[in-house]
DNA sequence: CATGAATGAGGTTTCATTCAT
DNA sequence: AATGAATGAAACCTCATTCAT
């Protein structure tokens, strides 16, 4: 290569890929779109991923990733009250809402581009949100366990439903040009929310 | 035409291509796709509408307009206390179910489909979703102003949450083969929610 | 359509690919060779055929099958001496000969273009050769078994041997400028080969 | 290079160059299959052939080679009667045969990848095939000149069809995982085919 | 109104070849 | 000599749209 290594190219793509994605869709996302805006050729591209889907399955996969190591992390069955309860819900907030804060392309990307791709990747984006809503029904469940919840909540359902309001929030956090503030209200609000609907 | 009149043959074409458009996606439904189905010949297609575009617009519209009728139904001045808000909240959401149940195709279009679609009709959506909030911050308003909800709630906030709440109960009901059942458990839920976590 | 017809036209986009593969190979020829050559658009082409694989499958199938008709026509247990198998000979020399005079693309389409195709037609195209040599076989059987000819021969590989002199034959013919006067020449020669030799 | 020097190196691509194209036809075949087969870069190719249609030329080249000195060094003059005429014919049929059991690639390259290529190799091939429809009508002359064959036979057609024969042969051989036995049962075909069917 | 043949802009992808290191 | 990133010509193919009948 020369100036900036190929890991580093490879890396260019990606990022303008991603903004593209973000943007526009797949569908109107072109190749040159990617390779003008670096400033190199389309062949270049092919080098460093074998099609245009390739590159899009990529970035998601990524994606997926960076959203499971945070449900990995936590521990569901940490909290002993409503009051560590709380501070987990919020620090569990502040994790996810920073990963997406950090990179403002990944919700447009996760939550309206990918519903769009092929069977594969649809499926897999399925299976994040089928895993967050289990991951959020443990947390449930184990209040209830120690009965800082109330017994007769409809986990399954409330699992969702926090996961629509997170999702809402999310939403409103990438249209908003000081997220960090809005954040804090967000995580007041569904901690709230959840603590006060359910116990 | 013969047969069934022009009227019923647009009505026909608007049928296929929304059953295209929710199945498929913009660019994945061709006009072939609806000519083929109804088994006319591409060109029949464009007495009816301009273009591509303009049927996809038009679907969209019928759907937005569809449902800014139900909020404009309602009044949320109303309820005068915790049960008659309740029993509103109950009326509300068992129409607005029922009018996705019934067409169960509006619920791709709208949620996925249109978020795809040229700079115009997403504005469109995206004033839909806003409408939906201000018309929910308005309930939160009156239920504050007669005390039976907190004083202290933050209602621009929480009128989103609620909208995705209502969200995810959609995409749940258009995923299960007896949506009607799940309605009952999901208004339960969301009234409960409403009600409990901000009274 | 308008002036031509369809069929006509598809006709023409046949005969000008079956030449530009004669002439020039699968690879070699363009989509736009037909279609420059014919004065239409490339997308016309799209229209009558799949694609490039599609046409030249097309085209070596309609060839397999004029040459088994000729095999199905005739009957190898039909004449009862040598005078009468002579003849039998010479008719089916004929018929064969006539059909590549004819359609002096047939040659080079079936016997080199076709072996680069994809394996489906190469299989085909083998099929047709292993076909010929069967049928050449039961004539060579039927000659042994009325005894006007050798019973030690190896029918096999004569088959083989007789469709190898056929084949240059063809090339033969295929370039010169009078066939039809050489091709006098030609089954004279193959007739005696046969029967001189194996008998 | 290092290890092996650069003419080994030659060599090296030249074989993989030639089982790739025996196998895979002259388009199919891609500087990278070579190169990575070999473990070495694009670059390295290139500094051992100009290009690729000159390596795949260079190929044919030694084939061509190869087989017109097996012509050379035969005499077609050496038989003084049918008995040494027959050895002469078993003696060359081996020679030939050998030469294609040996490289079994050869067949394949010779006799369907060069058919496609440019016009220039393509003619040195039809030259190499009239040289051995010339070198076997000499042989046919001189059976004439002494008596040992037909005075009325079609030298030039008759040596044709003995080169058909004998690349129906080839190809046979070609395909059967025995050739040594099977080239016997072809040497004896042969040349009772054409002693028997000349004179 | 209906038809459907024709169009061609516009995109994706391949791969031989170059050249600076 | 060897490397391999970059190039870009060149091909394939799709499909919305037009328009003459």
């Amino acid at each position: 290569m020369g100036e900036k290594g190929t890991a580093a190219r490879r890396l260019d793509i990606i990022h303008t890929a991603r903004d593209s994605f973000a943007e526009k869709n797949y569908h109107e996302t072109k190749i040159s779109d990617i390779t003008k805006h670096l400033g190199i050729s389309h062949g270049t591209f092919y080098n460093y991923f074998k099609n245009k889907s390739d590159i899009f399955t990529h970035i998601i996969k990524i994606y997926i990733k960076k959203l499971e190591e945070i449900f990995l992390k936590e521990n569901p069955g940490l909290s002993n009250n409503a009051i560590e309860f709380r501070n987990q819900l919020i620090r569990l907030g502040n994790e996810l809402f920073d990963v997406f804060i950090e990179d403002q392309k990944m919700y447009d990307i996760l939550f309206y581009r990918a519903r769009i791709a092929g069977l594969e990747i649809k499926k897999e984006v399925t299976k994040l949100f089928k895993t967050a809503d289990l991951f959020v029904e443990k947390y449930l469940a184990h209040g209830v366990n120690k009965k800082f919840l109330r017994s007769s909540i409809d986990a399954s359902l409330n699992a969702k439903a926090i996961r629509g309001m997170t999702t809402v929030a999310l939403e409103d956090l990438m249209e908003n040009d000081a997220p960090l503030q809005l954040k804090e209200r967000w995580i007041l609000l569904l901690s709230n929310f959840i603590i006060d609907g359910l116990s």
